[in-house]
Parts: structure tokens; sequence; C-alpha cells
DNA sequence: TTATGTGGGACGGATAACGTCCAGCAGATA
DNA sequence: TATCTGCTGGACGTTATCCGTCCCACATAA
């Protein structure tokens, strides 16, 4: 905290992107010697205009020639990179690491914050609110969202701020009661998802620890029918990743299941399945909503969690193969990368 | 130079105002408590419009909250503008001088750049490139733009780029020859600007040294007398500052002449003019174009010099009362408040 | 010569920004 | 309690800007 770049990317987050993209684009031509429009445009991933544009704002500004065999950099050019050096790093870390998670796991999206929300609750704040803005970003008008539980899920909704673009949005919990405190569940968490952003929401009431013959007579009930079937076309899921053992313990499950868990090598818990170190599915907790075959047919699943000690329940997850969008923090995935290597 | 702010400064121009707005706009909510948008809109000089854009972002960043009695500052947001605060004395310096010095004589805009032209290099570039920007911002299409000599008007022409604002755009020299070496002379740097935006231009040539009956025959030519209408005509008149007593030995004066001028009290030099500290003139050197009441006619009379030596000069020419636009740099302009007070 | 690259100009359509107006709400005031 | 004022946030049409697209003149190399 405090160095200028980290306050400038709360102040500017927009401009901070723009530098980027200049510096990228200098260094580019820098490293090229003399290289041509469309050329460069094809090695920055840009658009031959979008490009130009920018080149002629470095070109107004000095730090590039042209002639008519191309591009240079100026000796102010050269100079301002050479400045530019301490600050680059981080200025691009953390989008490297989301780069390369995201071409690991074959991710649409990485979203990284700074910092380590084991740590600090500032960080798990700045994770709530990438969490909301990558929802914000993605949602279209009358979506069905399902949402599970925990704290990094309350999180995102607290950083919820009501928007046009939330006009005629479900918030569902995906699954039912799993045990949690109440502000934790996903029930809670559906509707204040919906009332801070003037969504709408349903509630899926399943008690817990249910007979069995209870449960089978519930779920025949038409309107718990009915909403599961909803829940389960949802366009986009957003859950938390959790570690097996804490997750089970929170949850008060048996020490049976618990020590099956362990045999199995459950190590990462998410939407209420248990994954081992491989991705595969260990273990469910019986309640209702959401099922594996549900998760791998939806459009958009986002994954939120950070963390140092999340990373390897992370990684489990993300091995599972049906994530679509991560959330997450610097610590956590350092240490995804960790465990790759 | 080195400063992260100066290598932003260079890469990313619009940074520095977006961040000034923000930062304002943030401060003026911390001090005020609590505030509506009108109100603060008011006091910060924006469109209600504007200011909710900025507000929007700086919302979504979670630096400030809103609630139904108006915006206030959240915790982050304070924490932010403390941070901030060694920064924005960096920000703000120049562009306060310059609003001084605007106010003071009643200009339409100044513009001031970092550092002492009379030590570095850089900063006469720097002030070169201003000065073009300056002109590119103002120039319209078919403009006729009448030229002073001197170095930093050279130093405007080498930093000025093609570009379709300047298409059809006349570059006439202000005043026939005033006995400077030919690069720096009027003729020249109109030329160099024609050629270097893809603009036009005429010269006009009238040696120095006349008699008095070549003279009056001279300005009888029919194209001579042609162009100098077109001079006089000019919408915009760019023309850098001298000592007068610099220049007067610079252009070979006669010794009687300069000690004349002495005596009159002559600081400044402007167009061919000479003024004393009080803006009034007390010489000129006959020779043909702009006159005196043609600048007082010009929409857009733009001056550009600097160094910290030019300060008393560039107040003198200031006090004439006819300038529009200054382009100076800091050193400069802190002599210039310093002659004030 | 031809082929392929270059920067720069031109222009229309998409898109974001902005001015403007209004609805709904909360707290203050009479 | 009723009224009023100032607040935010939504809506919408207009404007300005950005960007995709196409073209041209020119330089260079084959």
């Amino acid at each position: 905290m405090g160095s200028l770049l980290e306050l400038q990317k709360q102040l500017l987050p927009e401009l901070m992107d723009v530098m980027k993209k200049r510096y990228t684009i200098l260094h580019h031509i820098k490293l090229n010697g003399t290289v041509g429009r469309r050329t460069l445009a094809h090695s920055v991933h840009m658009t031959e205009r979008m490009l130009r544009s920018e080149v002629d704002i470095l070109k107004q500004q000095g730090l590039l020639d042209t002639n008519s065999s191309g591009m240079h950099i100026s000796i102010a050019g050269e100079e301002l990179l050479e400045g530019l050096e301490p600050y680059i790093r981080e200025l691009f870390d953390l989008t490297d690491l989301a780069e390369r998670i995201r071409s690991h796991f074959g991710l649409k999206e990485v979203i990284i914050v700074p910092g380590n929300s084991d740590d600090s609750i500032l960080a798990k704040k700045e994770l709530g609110r990438a969490g909301a803005a990558a929802l914000r970003k993605v949602v279209q008008p009358n979506d069905v969202i399902a949402v599970a539980g925990g704290s990094t899920m309350a999180g995102i909704a607290d950083s919820l701020i009501a928007s046009a673009a939330f006009r005629g949005t479900w918030f569902l919990p995906a699954r039912g009661g799993l045990g949690e405190h109440v502000e934790l569940q996903a029930n809670s968490i559906a509707s204040t998802m919906a009332k801070r952003t003037g969504g709408q929401y349903r509630l899926l009431h399943v008690p817990d620890h249910l007979s069995e013959e209870a449960y089978q007579s519930l779920i025949q009930e038409p309107n718990i029918r009915e909403l599961i079937a909803i829940i389960r076309k949802a366009r986009i899921v957003v859950h938390g990743i959790g570690d097996a053992m804490v997750m089970a313990t929170r949850r008060n499950v048996d020490v049976s299941v618990k020590d099956s868990l362990a045999q199995e090598g459950a190590l990462a818990e998410a939407f209420g399945y248990y994954f081992d170190n491989s991705g595969s599915v260990v273990h469910n907790i019986p309640t209702v909503g959401l099922r594996l075959e549900d998760i791998r047919e939806t459009e958009l699943v986002i994954g939120v969690a950070g963390g140092r000690s999340k990373g390897e329940a992370i990684a489990a997850v993300l091995r599972f193969g049906h994530e679509d969008i991560l959330v997450t923090d610097e610590a956590a995935a350092e240490q995804i990368l960790n465990y790759l290597s």
C-alpha cells in the first residue's frame, strides 16, 4: 500500500490499462527496431485502428518517430521505457500471473487482486469487489444466477451495487441448506444480492439432517420442484471454494463422513461437492439444487476464492475443468502456480 | 526527471487531468462531509452529468458512498487522499501558477511546462512542444497564421507535425527581415512550419537597412502590398518574447538606437516592438508587416517564451495587454509572479 | 517492372459520453 | 400530518468520439 501506482489503480483504474497498453506498444517498437503498423498490431494483439490511435498519441508526445519504412523509438522514448522499468513490474505482475493460470486451465478469464485474503481483511474486501465487478460485467438482462454460500460470496454480495445491468435478474441459491451459519448460507446471499442490486430472488428452504422419507416427500412438492428446475437452468453460477476439511468441520458433518473424506483425499469443496487433488468428486452432501451435470452445462461458472491457504483447493477445483472465470488474489495465485510445477 | 509522475505525463498526458479532476472531487466531498451532486458540481465547476460519470467510477472503486442525503467519502477514500498528498503538490503546482498568471493578466489560457529553458535544452524542447500543441489546439481550417522569428519559434516549428487540422493553413511571417540569422527569421520559420504541417506559406522578403526611398518603393510593389494585407488580417499571431538589449545586440542595431532604447527603459522585445516595464511601446524597428494596431485586432495572440531570465520581459509584454495565450516554463512563471508582488 | 510493405487520409457506422428531464425517496419544515 | 426541498438513480435523445474499413502515394526489395 502507499505506492503511487497502488493509489492510481484505485483512483484511475482505466488509465492503468492504457498505461500497460502504451508501454507494451513502445516496448515492442523498441525491440523490433523499425516496424510497421500492421505487423505491430498483430504482435500486440490489437486491431490496426486501435493501435494507430495509440501510436498517434505516442508520436505526438515525441516518444516515437515515423518514416516511410516504419516506426521507431525516439531517444525520449527509450529514456521513458528505462525510467518506467521499476514500475512496470508492479503494473504487470498480476496480469502475468493471471494469464499463466488462465492458459494452463483453459479458463475464459482470470482476475487477480493484490494481497493475501488470509492475512488482510482489505484484500478480502478487494476480492469481493473484484467478484462483484466480474459478475456485473457478464450479467445480461433477465439472467438467472445461482449463487453458493460462504464468506467470500457474502463479500461479493456486500460489494454489489444497484445497476440497470441487474434489472430483472434472478438470484437463486445454488443448493439447499448446507449447515452453515445463516448469514453465509446461499439463501441469505441470494437475497442480499437481489436486494442490493435491485434484482429478484427466491429461497430454497431445505432443512438440514432430514430423514430420507421427509427429504423425498419435500422434493416432490410442486413449488420446490419448479424452483429447482429453474436453478438447474441458471446461465451463471457463482461460488466460493473452500478447504475440504475446514468446510466439513464448519458444517458439522458426521465424524464417519469426515473420516471417509480424509481417506478419499478430499481437498476442496465447492457448491456442496468435495474434490480430490485430481479434480475428481469424492463426496457430495445430500441436498437439493444444482447437480454436477448442471454445472457441466452451465454457460458461465464463476469461482471466487483467495488466500494462500486456499491455493491447493482452488487448483483442485480448476482441475475439475468446468470453471470459466476465476477471481482470486495474489497469494492464492502464486500458490496455484506452485502446485503446477 | 524520473519520478513516476513525470514519466506518466509523457506516456499518458490525459492522466494528469483525470487525476486532478478525481482528486478534486474526492477532496471536496471530504471537506463537505456530505454533499449533493448539484451542489458539488457547482463548486468544482463541472456540469452535473460529467461529475456524475466521475462519481460513478469513484463509487464503484469504493472511494465514496452514497445515500439518500448525499455523497460522503469512505474510509478507503480518506486513505487514498492521504496517500496521494505528497504527489498532489507536484500535480497541481504548475496549473496553480498558470491560473494566477492567467487571472492577473486576464489571459485566455496559460500553459506552463516544467523546468527552466535557460539551463536545460530539454525544457526548451518541451516549451516548443507545448507551443506546437497550443497552436494545434486552436487552429481552424484555412486559418492565416502570422509567425514571428526567434529560437523559441524555431523550436515550435520543429515540434509541429502533419495533421488534418492544418489543412489549408497559411503560415506567413509577421514582419520582414529583422536582422537575425536566417534560420531564426520569421520567413524561414513560416516555411518550416508549413512544410512540417502540410500547410502553405509565402515569404516576405524585405532586406535590412534599406534607404527610405527604396523602402517606400518596395512596399508599393503590388504583390508585396497584397501579402502585407493578408498578414494584417491573420486570425492567429504566434511570437516569442526576448530581452530588449539582447535582441538589439543580436540584430546589430545602431549604437545610437541602443542608447535610446536603454534610456527609454526598453525591457522586452516582441514581433519587432520594444516594450518598457509598463507594457508601453518605446521603439519599433522599421520594417513591414504586422503593426501594433493589427495586433490589437488579432483574434488570438499566442506568446511563447521561457527561462528565468525572460521573466521580466514576459511580464512587460503581458502588461501591453493584447496577449491571449501564454506558453512559458516554470522558472519564467515564478519570475513573472515575483514581479507582481 | 512487380509485389509487398510502409504511413497517412477519408468516411460511415457503432458506441460511449453528455445534456436534460423526471421519478421516487428521505428528511426537514411548517 | 402535509408540504417542500434536495438527494440519488433511471431514461432518453443528441452529440462527439472512436474504430473498422478501404484506399492512396510512396519506398523498398525482388
